[in-house]
DNA sequence: CCTGTTCTCAAACATATGTTTTATTTGGAT
DNA sequence: ATCCAAATAAAACATATGTTTGAGAACAGG
């Protein structure tokens, strides 16, 4: 059991939640070569219409997919903790159908697209992570077309703070599902396809009903059980265990 | 160049829209072991939480992915044409997360996942393949996040009837961008995250406006770049084109 | 420590979309 | 042909969420 201070260390455990890598295929990833960089709240990771060169992966701090419509509205797709792959959506395509932004500053590993696929081509248990990775984002994608297109105001933001807090716990970032959110209500308004206004009412509400309790950014869950249910929350989505399939 | 009646063939073709593949290639996914069924309205492919122990590929008619919420609002996330493999999102991991259905009446032959799986990593560029259809689909659930989180009904409307014909003129089943929808009302709304007495009147408003035609189910657009506009439809998230990376 | 900018919060008002109900039309089954 | 169930359509009314505006609080940079 190794705790180095290798940036691509996160990145290994991440995928290792869900996929089985050798000791072999560790090093190969850990050897990967890579530019640190530490970029300010907003620096793009890449941007729609572009041409995906290289892959971030996040070492410190969010980042968060996002699109936006032509008259202006932003919409944010997924959010990203540290150990993700920022482009593994994109990096297979010829250009970048949306754009990847930091959600505050942070750290990231820059490793060049060719290097990443070559790997995964050459070590078929890395490129089967890989592939995992990818199709549970996917998946996220999907609840998240679910949550804004079907549930209120009230079950869509208590989502996706069960889901931060599903998704910090698994990395131990959390004490009992509480965090530090990191957005503001603005950024929020833009995940959950409501108004800043609406996000703040909304907030209050939960708050008075108990659901959560805040001192500005800092959230924390009172009652695990009660807001999962009140956000009609089931981790099944986020697929976070080993995905070995049950053999037929 | 051959014209055959295999059903497999319209998945090589859907294949080949994107990615490269060899004779041999070809040839071993038609060699795939399948059963053709057909299958009703309604009709199931997999059910979010069992385990997928097979991929359906669509031959005829038409299917879509959902999900539901506790309370039984159901939000459509995807919809599935011929030649469209409808578990390629879920046969890697260990239990679906969603439910995949029969929009229309149709055919479907099906694969066992490990055949399938199995030839994925015998032949690379297959694997290959699959991964990047996976990853456009993706691309489409971020759309359609967008679209139901950030545009009103008219444009959300317009985006999807505008999606439906871009890919059904990649498949040449449509004249100008015409076609038939293989929908009711009610299923447009849960597809836009809207009601069904909404999409009534929004479709009203589309027709009255002059940016679609409609007798019936059958759906034309007599400007398409008018209508495009309106949708603010871009087709760049549906990546329909060879994706060979512009290499670096 | 000050200062400007960015956030949060609030209130009053506007509107897009939801709800309920009922009528009409369509299409598939007998 | 006939009939029943489902789909479309329409109207009247309800409400969740959006809009605009502004004030106080927090924070970042000098």
């Amino acid at each position: 059991m190794t705790s180095t201070n290798h940036p691509l260390d996160l990145l290994v455990r991440n995928l290792e939640l869900r996929a089985r890598l050798s000791q072999e295929d560790r090093d190969a990833i850990l050897a990967l070569p890579y530019t640190l960089r530490t970029l300010d709240h907003l620096t793009y990771t890449i941007r729609e219409g572009d041409p995906p060169r290289e892959c971030a992966v996040l070492v410190s701090g969010f980042a968060y997919r996002q699109k936006t419509t032509q008259d202006g509205a932003r919409q944010i797709i997924a959010l990203h903790l540290p150990g993700d792959a920022l482009d593994f959506q994109n990096m297979y395509l010829k250009v970048s159908d949306h754009s990847v932004q930091m959600l505050t500053r942070g750290e990231v590993a820059i490793i060049a697209r060719e290097e990443l696929q070559e790997l995964a081509q050459a070590r078929p248990a890395i490129g089967h992570a890989i592939l995992i990775k990818t199709l549970v984002e996917a998946s996220i994608f999907r609840e998240w077309v679910l949550n804004v297109g079907r549930r209120k105001a009230r079950e869509r933001m208590a989502h996706v703070l069960c889901e931060l807090g599903s998704r910090m716990d698994a990395l131990g970032l959390t004490q009992e599902h509480g965090y530090e959110l990191p957005m503001t209500q603005e950024e929020l308004a833009d995940a959950l396809g409501l108004t800043p206004v609406h996000v703040n009412r909304t907030l209050k509400l939960l708050e008075a009903e108990g659901l959560i309790m805040r001192t500005r950014r800092s959230i924390r869950f009172p009652d695990w059980e009660r807001i999962r249910e009140a956000a009609d929350f089931n981790e099944r989505y986020l697929h976070l265990d080993l995905q070995v399939p049950s053999s037929s």
